[in-house]
DNA sequence: TAGGTCGCTATCCTTTCGTATAGGATCTGC
DNA sequence: GCAGATCCTATACGAAAGGATAGCGACCTA
């Protein structure tokens, strides 16, 4: 899997030129047993000094606060504790504005992107090989930001063909509200909701807005 | 993670008693590199003697035409080409009726007990560690049928209280279909099927059909 | 056998959805 | 400026969903 560096809307800070593994602190936070045995194991081969495992958010943040800020911590997105992605926030406050990346197993363009836009140090996706990881991770240690090469080339046809008012009207159906509570939420008709549930039914290629709101999160588009 | 047989509806052909880990030959499909090169690594420094990886059902089931069967194969349940649990029963016939286990992170006692009615050898949760991986698959290769203790102890509370036919119509909410719709697949009457909906909602704590249905979602009860 | 639960059906009514059709407002690139 | 796209609004109607209440039969259990 290629890796290609983003730059974007912000300041980079790069730590070191060629950084330093040796003194590297990594924190990885994910209910998976085996993908932290998996990566603790492969970045303690690469001679990382510290690497602490946590099995959710809770216990990432206790770790940052008690034992002090990481140079990397990887939050899994799917964890108790994350609720989507207003876990990351927190852990980045308790890892005093340093490097936090979300890992993923659901992988998608939209999410990569919400991630970086709400200031994650990159997006790893568990279909990375371990040798792409530990690249990932020294990238993102050194104050980079990175997202999977493929992944930001992915085909605009999942989510991109939706508008931004459709994605707000998908993001009420999904959480059940009728169209009243969605016109009401984002100031407009009900009418006008309708002809967005009708329009984004047809791109999701959904039945009804039951169907809409299952696709959609089938294709982690909220 | 506690672990424990579970004997069931089905004869259970124990291969060995002490299971001979030196010739075993094991599968593990899974799209993630991370989880493959993880389960398979330890799975050699068991000294199991021949461990084939492949990232999706159709390789998994080429690799089993082609090189014969295996001693177990584990199924990632979300990989391309798994279709839900329908790629099992092709792995199943792949692999010479031999032991084909579900290997998945959104772990839920329902799913799990489905895996194995549908004729999974085993689920094998994500949230395992190595250790426990590596005797559940040597249980399952010996042809006993496994699942984790605490997944099984789980609390009925979360799909528990719904009945068989709750269970029947929110499968058909959640695949978007309309009241009459499921009323013709289940040969039930279009108001009782309201009625489902209705009581459904209410135990899942929705607020309508769209609602609960990504409850369900949510709570992987479908 | 009586009482309880559970699943299914029925009727009636209100609300919400889904669809169609038509028009107005804004912003874009050419 | 104009064409084209996007977004919003309006009216109207049939279909579907949601809710309340009542009754029936099967099954289990005391």
């Amino acid at each position: 899997m290629q890796s290609v560096p983003l730059a974007r809307q912000r300041q980079l800070t790069v730590v070191s030129q060629a950084p330093r593994v040796a003194g590297m602190r990594v924190m990885i936070a994910d209910d998976h047993d085996l993908v932290r045995e998996a990566i603790a194991s492969f970045l303690q081969g690469e001679g990382v000094a510290e690497v602490v495992t946590v099995p959710n958010l809770q216990d990432a943040i206790r770790a940052a606060d008690e034992g002090g800020s990481f140079d990397l911590v990887l939050l899994d997105y799917n964890m108790p504790g994350m609720n989507g992605l207003e876990g990351l926030a927190l852990m980045i406050a308790a890892n005093d504005q340093r490097p936090v990346a979300i890992l993923s197993g659901t992988a998608s363009r939209a999410l990569a992107e919400q991630a970086i836009k709400a200031g994650a140090a990159g997006f790893v996706p568990k279909t990375m090989s371990s040798r792409s990881m530990v690249s990932a991770v020294r990238f993102m240690a050194a104050g980079e930001v990175y997202a999977p090469f493929n992944f930001m080339q992915q085909a605009d046809t999942s989510s991109g063909n939706l508008s931004q008012r459709e994605t707000d009207v998908l993001r009420g159906l999904s959480e059940g509200k009728s169209n009243k509570e969605i016109a009401r939420d984002l100031d407009l008709q009900e009418v006008t909701i309708k002809l967005h549930v009708k329009t984004l039914s047809r791109k999701l290629n959904a039945k009804n807005r039951t169907h809409a709101a299952m696709i959609a999160r089938e294709m982690n588009l909220i």
